[in-house]
DNA sequence: CATGAATGAGTTTTCATTCAT
DNA sequence: GATGAATGAAAACTCATTCAT
């Protein structure tokens, strides 16, 4: 009884599969069909693990969040060991938005299904916005010395946005690493000279 | 002769019915029978008017390219005409793109729907590349003062990705003009100080 | 223009497909595709003429009722040219009911169905009470000579009801016409002489 | 030996969830899966304790029925021991079913519904023929002083009929167990009167 | 005995597209 | 040109039943 049952494992194998599925057609042209077949897994199991085809969809970016979540808060945890610097901080803020997400394609292209489907979809929309309203927090806290203030808050925002830019322009344009990497380090450079 | 200005007027017709859709819906999810609707033509016109449903889109969007290269073209017009400093046909430029795109809201939804059409079908992915290369060239001949650089290609590119960044944000959020602006402007103000 | 679409015709052939197949299939098993091929349209014209699978069935209650009603109505009328007694006016109505409605077991089968039906669903629910209404009224008006007593409206209840059973029993031990109407008309005598 | 007290034990479990389930939903609308969640049992199990679905309904119908036989022979057992005369047997008959069947609502709806799939289920039917071949037969043994007669055959189906009638009525407009009774009352004088 | 994972047929519904009138 | 009827494929979802563990 103590053995973890196989469904938690299935459902992760169908998240998976789901995002493999969103780098080839867009969510609303993608049918259970094949997010099953993807997943290697009956079709009809997808009814069985997940309410329904949006619940598959919530369900994703949640742990979507929470990987990056965990992601951040480790690299995180790893700077503050170090008693960075106000500008180490924001750099190294910097460094892993540059890394691990504005240059990951394959992820700025789900990201991107993603905001499509919630222009018109409320649930899809609510995870959204507290995936970015997380997003701006974390660097506004780092770039704001002390306190928040208006100014840092819409340089943030600024921020966000533009690495959404660039990271739809690097998949649609299809740059490579270095090439993504380096606009956004112009960018960012300028940021901290504000500071 | 050969002008067959009442087809004409319905294929505008039937554009500008899709253009009130995809306010409402994204496209995959917009039926022929609702352009028809809102267009107040009959759906099975629709094919005669156009070859499919893909075919509307692709119409859709050169129309829209179009009617902003057409807008463009006599603002730059009429501002050539002053004999403009160069950091005026910069900042020309930018109050252009923020006035008639990045904080037309409606214009902004479509585009963004449009762009997540693109990343999956190749023909509208053309068409927006070209759309995208206009916009990029236009800015960057604004910004250079003689000749093309890459500095000012990255600086040009850079720019309308954050213009991208921040109208899908002001749609996403729900930004009034106002603020929207200012996010602009601060970003453009930076971009001329540099120049 | 003037000519009637075909859309009432269609309308009604799916009707009527309904009808038949309740003789064959309670409603819930019954599908669109059967209903579809008995009516030898195709299926996804179902969904063409009728919003969806219950609004065929609210329909067809619809015009059963009217159906009966109009029947019913003809029916008076033609009694009420010949000045009838009073007894002769319950017994009009009675043999009204008798021929065309408790002995008639196809409709019985069907009403039985509907009734079924009814139990769970609320929209069906609401127009069988409408009719099950309309039905004892004109019963009790019927068999009250001057104006409405708790009595006479029990009392057409209670012959409704029956009416109801032995319409089932008729159905269900597939009783011939003849037999049906003896055990009815044995238990009209008797509200007659209690008039 | 050879009883399986627990497989029995189960099985009644089952029956009963079947029996609340039919409250809730049609037959043909009620899953497997809650009918044994309704019993909390695993929903497979009920594959092993039962053949199918519908041999759990038939399996319901015989302990249905002879839950209301065991009642009826005790009802009748108990009234011959106090030597009735015959108006007194009909009386006790008639408010047996009263008391135990027509007025309990939540039977008549559970009958209701096996009513309607017996319309198109053989083996479901032909268990309720058997009932009511019973229930008329009981009726009019108690009905008929000596010997049965055409007459008291008839008068046993209608009064049956009636009282499924009224049994309906009283579920589908939802009357309270006294004005029900009155009902049947009423018209079982006029019976009485009539023996 | 018990569990829950798996299957495949079946359900209602939607839709782009075609075609006869 | 215009209309609306027709088609067939495909979508999401449900379910009785089976089976491995």
């Amino acid at each position: 009884m103590g053995r973890k049952p196989i469904k938690e494992q299935r459902r992760r194998e169908i998240r998976e599969a789901l995002y493999r599925c969103l780098l080839k057609k867009p969510y609303g042209e993608t049918s259970i069909k094949e997010i099953g077949a993807e997943a290697g897994i009956n079709y009809a199991m997808l009814h069985y693990y997940f309410k329904s085809k949006e619940d598959i969809l919530l369900n994703f970016i949640d742990h979507l969040f929470e990987k990056y979540n965990g992601l951040f808060a480790e690299h995180t945890r790893l700077l503050a060991e170090r008693n960075p610097s106000p500008e180490e901080t924001v750099r190294s803020v910097f460094s892993f938005y540059n890394e691990h997400i504005t240059t990951d394609k394959k992820l700025q292209k789900v990201f991107f299904e993603i905001w499509a489907v919630a222009l018109y979809n409320r649930k899809v929309n609510a995870k959204l916005r507290k995936i970015y309203r997380a997003l701006i927090g974390a660097v506004e806290s780092a770039i704001s010395k002390n306190g928040s203030s208006p100014q840092a808050a819409n340089l943030a925002l600024a921020t966000v946005a533009f690495h959404e830019g660039i990271g739809i322009f690097s998949v649609f344009f299809n740059f490579n690493k270095k090439y993504t990497t380096m606009l956004l380090e112009e960018f960012q450079n300028k940021i901290i000279e504000m500071g």
